[in-house]
DNA sequence: CGTAGATTTTGAAACGATTCACAGCAGCAC
DNA sequence: GTGCTGCTGTGAATCGTTTCAAAATCTACG
C-alpha cells in the first residue's frame, strides 16, 4: 500500500539515499540515473511523506494564521496577502479561526506547535501572550497581526487604531456634526478600545461636541441592527447626528436600521455614518459607506515577511500602517 | 532544546513508554506514576511532536478542506459547520482556497496527500477529477462538496442546483414575472450552469414567459454592479422584470446599481430580484434580498460525516440536500 | 510463604525521509 | 603502474513517537 523511497529505489534499481538525491539536490545525479528514479516515481504514483521529511529536519515548511473571525472580509484579505506573499517562498500556510474565543486559539496554537511550524501569525484574543512567549521560546517565531506588540519582544504589524477612531471622528466634526455616537464591543477587543478612544481625544477638543458609546456583545450585522433600531429615535430629536462604528459589518447593520425604520433617517442629511475596514460590502451599500481603510493584503503580506526575518535571526520589528479615510455618500452629499 | 519523550522519561525516572502511556492510555498507568510524569512534562515544557506521531502510525488526525472561493461568506459558512463536526472527533481541519484556480486547486492537493491527512473535503473547480482518483487510490478518503458525485465513485453532498434554479423562476413566475433574466457565470462553474438549467426548465413550461443570460466573468459585487447597470434600460423598456442571480454577491451588486441609477428602479414593483446562497449580507441589503438557501454549516458536517463513513470503509453515498426559498421584499410588496 | 493472575513498566523495533562519511570508478599526469 | 581528482552512488545513522511482547511488580488467597 503505501510506496516509499525504499520500493522507488529498488524499482529503479539504486539505493535509497539516490532517490533522496534526486528529489532534493538533482545536480549530483546522473541525468541517466534520474530519468530511472523519476519513471519509478511516476509507476508507483510515490508521495513523498512529509512527515518523515519534518521529523529528520526538525520544522517544516508552513506557517500559520490564526484570525479573530474568517467571517469577516478584513481578515479574509489579510489571509490572502498572507497567503501570496508565503506563496513566493514556497511556504503553505495554514488558516485557522479563532472566534474571538481564547480557547479556541490556545487549541489552535497548540496544534500548530505540535506541528512545529515555521512561524505564527496571530491576531491574539486577550490581553494574555504568555502561551505566544512560550511558543517564541520553543524557538517558534510569532508575529502579531492587526495588534500592536508594545512593549514585548514580538513582531507585529498593525494600524494605527487610536488615528483610525480620530480619522473617523474628525472627519463627522469636520462636516458639522456634534453628538456623536460610537457602536461597537466588547471594549476587551484592543482594537476596539483603541478607535474609541481615539474618536474620544478628537471630540474632547471641540467644546460643544459629544460622544457617546452604545456597547455590542459582538461585531456583526445583526448586533449593528439592533443598535441601528434604538439610535433612531435619538437621530430623529438631534440627540445624535454622527455615527462611528467599530467595522463595517455593524455600519451595514446600522444603516440598514436607520433606512428601513419606520420613521426613516435620511442619510447623510440627517446623520453621517462611518464605518472600519472598508470591505467591499461597504462601497456596495444602499447608500455607500465613509470607511477608515486597512491596506489588509498588505498587513497580511508585510505580516509574513517578518516571520521570515525573525527566523533568520533578526531583532523583533513593529510596523504600524497608518489609516486612512475613505468618504463616500453616508456623511458628505 | 528540543525536548522529547527522552528528557521527560528522564526527569520522571521512568521509560519513554510510559511517558507515551500517559499521554495516550493512562488508565494504565499508576496514579502516582501519572503524576510524576505531568509534573515533568510541565517543568519540561514539553510539546509533542506530531510529526513524529503521525509517522509511526502512518495517518494525521486531520482533514483538509479546499473551498473555491474564501472570501464567500457560503463557504467560510461551510467551514464553520465542517470544523465543529470535526473537533467533535478531536480532528483538526485545514482550510484552503482554490480561488477557482485549477493549478491552486492542484497545489494544495498535492501538499495534503504528502501530509498524509486523515481525509479531503473538495469544492473542485473543473470537471476532471482524475487527481482526485488518484488520492482515493493512496487510500486517503475525498468528499465532494457542494458537487454530486454522480457515477464516479466518490461519496458527495450537495444541493440540488436545478431545483434551486428552478425554484427562484418559479417565484418570479407566480408573482407575475414573465421576462426574466440570469445573471452568473462562467458557465464552466457546474453550478452555475444547473442553476441556469433549473431556471430555463421552469420557463419553457410557460408559452409567453422568457429567460434571457447575462454572462459574468466572475460571481463578486463588482461584477453584479456591471451587469446591473446594463439593466436598468431593459427593465425600464419593460423587457425585464425578474432577475435571478446565480449567486447573492452578484444579487446584491445588481441590486445596488438598480437602486442608484439615474433613473432608479423600484424594487419589487419593476423588477423582482432572486439571490443565491441567503448569506447574512442577503438579509441586510437595501431592500433584503428573496435568496435560495443552502444550509451551509449542515453541508460542511454531513462533508465530514461522509469522510468519516468513508474512512470506515464504508461504501460512497451521495447525500442531496434540497434548497428552499427564502421570499424577502425584492421580490413581494 | 508460594504462586496464579492482574497490573505496571520496560525497551527495542518500526515508521519514511535525509544526511554524510565513504566507496567505486574513470580519466589523467607523472 | 601509481597516485590524484572529480564525479556518482551507497547505506547506516538519525529524527521522536507508538507499539507490544516480555519482564517486573503487586495482590490475593490457600
Amino acid at each position: 500500500m503505501a510506496v516509499s523511497v525504499k520500493e522507488v529505489a529498488a524499482r529503479a534499481g539504486v539505493s535509497v539515499g539516490t532517490v533522496s538525491n534526486v528529489l532534493n539536490r538533482p545536480e549530483h545525479v546522473k541525468p541517466d540515473t534520474i530519468r530511472r528514479v523519476q519513471d519509478a516515481i511516476a509507476e508507483l504514483g510515490y508521495v513523498p511523506n512529509s512527515a518523515a521529511r519534518q521529523l529528520r529536519e526538525g520544522r517544516s515548511r508552513s506557517l500559520a494564521l490564526v484570525v479573530l473571525d474568517v467571517g469577516n472580509p478584513f481578515f479574509t484579505d489579510v489571509a490572502r496577502g498572507a497567503e501570496a506573499r508565503a506563496a513566493e517562498d514556497g511556504l503553505t500556510l495554514f488558516l485557522a479561526n479563532s472566534d474571538d474565543s481564547t480557547d479556541r486559539e490556545a487549541l489552535h496554537l497548540d496544534v500548530f506547535a505540535q506541528q512545529r511550524v515555521g512561524g505564527v501569525l496571530v491576531s491574539p484574543v486577550g490581553e494574555d501572550l504568555s502561551r505566544l512567549e512560550t511558543m517564541r521560546g520553543h524557538g517558534i517565531p510569532v508575529v502579531l497581526v492587526d495588534r500592536e506588540a508594545g512593549e514585548s519582544a514580538f513582531s507585529s504589524v498593525s494600524v494605527d487604531d487610536k488615528a483610525g477612531g480620530a480619522l473617523a471622528a474628525r472627519h463627522l466634526l469636520d462636516t458639522g456634526r456634534r453628538h456623536l455616537a460610537f457602536v461597537g464591543g466588547p471594549l476587551r477587543i484592543r482594537q476596539v478600545a483603541d478607535r474609541f478612544e481615539g474618536a474620544s481625544s478628537v471630540v474632547a477638543t471641540v467644546p460643544e461636541a459629544s460622544l457617546r458609546l452604545f456597547g455590542t456583545d459582538e461585531m456583526t450585522l445583526d448586533e449593528g441592527r439592533r443598535v441601528g433600531e434604538a439610535l433612531v429615535p435619538l437621530i430623529t430629536d438631534g440627540r445624535v447626528d454622527g455615527i462611528v462604528a467599530a467595522n463595517d459589518l455593524l455600519a451595514i447593520g446600522i444603516q440598514r436600521a436607520l433606512l428601513f425604520a419606520d420613521q426613516p433617517v435620511r442619510m447623510p442629511e440627517d446623520v453621517g455614518l462611518v464605518g472600519y475596514d472598508d470591505i467591499a460590502f461597504a462601497a456596495s451599500a444602499v447608500v455607500p459607506i465613509s470607511s477608515v481603510r486597512q491596506p489588509s493584503a498588505l498587513i497580511g503580506s508585510t505580516a509574513v515577511e517578518l516571520i521570515l526575518e525573525a527566523a533568520d535571526g533578526a531583532a523583533p520589528r513593529q510596523v504600524v500602517f497608518e489609516p486612512d479615510l475613505v468618504v463616500r455618500a453616508s456623511t458628505v452629499g
